[in-house]
DNA sequence: TCATAATAGTTTCATTTGAAACTAAATCAA
DNA sequence: TTGATTTAGTTTCAAATGAAACTATTATGA
């Protein structure tokens, strides 16, 4: 049973994007269940609220909600249209530009926001609780250097 | 503009299920794309052929394959019969239970294993160097213990 | 000013997905 | 036995998704 010399073997048990893959669909997966069946949202529904509901102040385009958010026109533009049926959202064309309308969380939709995204917080909270400061700090930059080189490999890669 | 005493914001840019959502799509697409143009792979079909091409000795069921990857039967079933008609697996029905069958690569497809494996070993390879040997060591029993403690949090809020 | 291009967002259509129902084989229980 | 249950894997059908084409509006450039 020769082994090819040098090169590691490929082990999904310790292969890194393979594991974040499995943690992340395990913790979005619980936290979709705090707000998914109760309020009727989908993933991409909360993630708009949760960019609308941080910032009341400043209602924002669907253009913004993507950049945001990081997801595609597409699926902003049904998730957005999901929430003006719920009426958790609302829209004002724009005067200057009649192309873009400008979305905010009606008072329904403030209050479905004011009761989940304490919860989801606290589910964070409970999650972080397990690791030390040190290891919460040092988490914190990893995560943020692997994304950067992430993204540039990605970027040269395409 | 009162907070609420206490509570944190909901932010997603430091929101750590968000993180890791993004960090692994961005690290799930990068690698799908090593593997996916080139040779017809879909996610899940590489996922099956890095277990099969772990322990080549041990032909695996597809309940085997559901268990090691954490796909679902339905999600292994299509994977299974994309493989079979490219021609890079091949199937035999157990003989002692016949609602079962062994799975393994053929020739074909340890070629493609031999070829993909060692890009994408390469890719994490190089995305981990730019961490230091400590923030490595880190980075791995914090995902362990997160996965843990979601499995658990999942579980029991369930 | 008129034609061309760019931008914001939507729709269409084909593919993918997921849940539930299903088939076939093996096991269990009386 | 044989009738009910469980298990391995597949199929079906409705809903979700993605890419590309599309609409409507604004910006640009000769």
């Amino acid at each position: 049973m020769n082994e090819p010399a040098g090169a590691q073997r490929l082990d999904l048990e310790t292969y890194l994007p393979y594991r974040l893959s499995i943690l992340s669909n395990t913790v979005s997966g619980a936290i979709a269940s705090i707000y998914g069946q109760r309020h009727g949202l989908a993933v991409a529904d909360w993630r708009l609220m949760a960019v609308m509901g941080m910032e009341p102040a400043r209602p924002l385009t669907q253009k913004a909600l993507c950049a945001r958010t990081r997801m595609d026109k597409v699926q902003v533009s049904r998730a957005v249209k999901r929430l003006l049926d719920l009426g958790y959202i609302e829209r004002e064309v724009d005067s200057a530009d009649r192309r873009r309308a400008h979305l905010r969380l009606t008072g329904r939709g403030r209050a479905v926001y004011d009761a989940v995204a304490p919860a989801t917080l606290e589910w964070e909270r409970e999650l972080l609780s397990r690791l030390t400061p040190a290891e919460a700090a040092i988490l914190d930059t990893v995560i943020a250097r692997l994304q950067q080189v992430a993204d540039e490999m990605a970027a040269g890669a395409g």
